[in-house]
DNA sequence: GGCAAACCTATCCTTAAGTATAGGGGACTA
DNA sequence: TAGTCCCCTATACTTAAGGATAGGTTTGCC
């Protein structure tokens, strides 16, 4: 019986996922809410065979919780899932060696299909996952965000000032203004109002 | 054994949840992709009890969603979920006359009780979810703004600059100035991409 | 008439936002 | 090894945003 470790913020998506699997096609699987408590989680015991990650978890940071995961322990197959990333954040996951991609679109039955694949020992990405060219224009113009400009902007979102962001992310202002100023070319957009206003409209965060 | 209609896009979120409730507490439960999918399901039987909308949803267009179910099916109840929607719109949705809020962050023992009660002919509304609205931000602060206020905050919420609103209103962009700097006062924040964020939060333009 | 409120404008000021240029360091890659 | 990309910082600058004060107009109300 594999064991997994679903690590997700939103209690109710993970635990429903978790007694799915459970049940349904009885895996043993353990929970955490952020990356943190996943890591210490499998610090005691090295039985997980799976680590499923959620994109936007506190402690992800982007990809780079993924590098952590796999550097901690590479026995274990880490795999990603996410309700708003793209094909670019999870082709450049797969590429960072993450075994599996699964989209939040996902089926529920398909989503034991990947678990069982990743398992195996395969890599699971989904073909049709992000082929179609939904809203082209600021759709992937924010796959083009880097991390820390994806932070930015997630800060913009709250709509704080460039000092108030340095604070948060412990880097300088005129750093913050550099990222302010490349993302709003990135967009498209004129100022951090709208680039605020765009992210929202898109649901980013 | 209450009927449920669960409508949500993202397929595991929607299919984990759906067989958790069926599962471990024998409610029977239908599922929909969408808003209108959702209303086309229940117009054959109404046997539905309760309607779980999420909030972000093809469809659901912020709360006019919400709207549209209630006037479709009176006799129903329905309850908005979201994993992203903050206490305002929570509070928003209930003064709406949804009959519960699900957050995605509650649990999936809590998201059962919820669903209980509500079925019970109570109304679900979690107290972290603030039945407290915040003093400054309150509903009521937007009636207080004045005629060329409400205007300026219209551009505002375009992301457009003093000049630019200026024009638009044809005055000077001292006098736009003025106007900001009134309305963010009654507003309570305290820059204008806050005010735009608010306004938008609240659907007002 | 006096009064209040909303609206408009002006001048002055401080701080924030945004642009430009230049450079150092780390990580990945050909 | 060189090249590239991202990240960070620094200096310097221009423009925008926001605040403070002091007026001015109209409308309408008591």
């Amino acid at each position: 019986m594999p064991n997994i470790l679903l690590a997700d913020d939103h209690d109710l998506v993970r635990d429903t996922i978790a007694a799915y699997l459970e049940t349904v096609d009885g895996f043993n699987v353990l929970t955490a809410a952020n990356l943190d408590e996943a890591l210490e989680r499998m610090d005691g015991l090295d039985a997980i065979d799976l680590l499923i990650l959620d994109y936007n978890m506190p402690g992800m940071n982007g990809l780079e919780g993924l590098d952590r995961a796999r550097k901690a322990h590479p026995a274990c197959k880490v795999a990603l899932m996410s309700g708003v990333a793209n094909r670019d954040v999870a082709n450049t996951a797969m590429a960072r060696g993450a075994s599996g991609f699964i989209p939040k679109s996902l089926t529920a039955a398909s989503l034991v299909n990947a678990i069982k694949f990743v398992l195996s020992g395969e890599r699971f990405l989904p073909f049709d996952f992000g082929a179609a060219p939904q809203e082209a224009r600021a759709e992937g113009a924010f796959s083009k965000l880097s991390a820390r400009e994806l932070q930015t902007l997630e800060q913009l979102c709250i709509g704080l000032s460039n000092k108030e962001i340095a604070r948060n992310l412990d880097i300088q202002e005129v750093t913050v203004k550099l990222h302010v100023k490349n993302l709003l070319a990135k967009l498209g957009v004129s100022n951090r109002t709208q680039a605020a206003l765009l992210a929202k409209e898109r649901h980013l965060f």
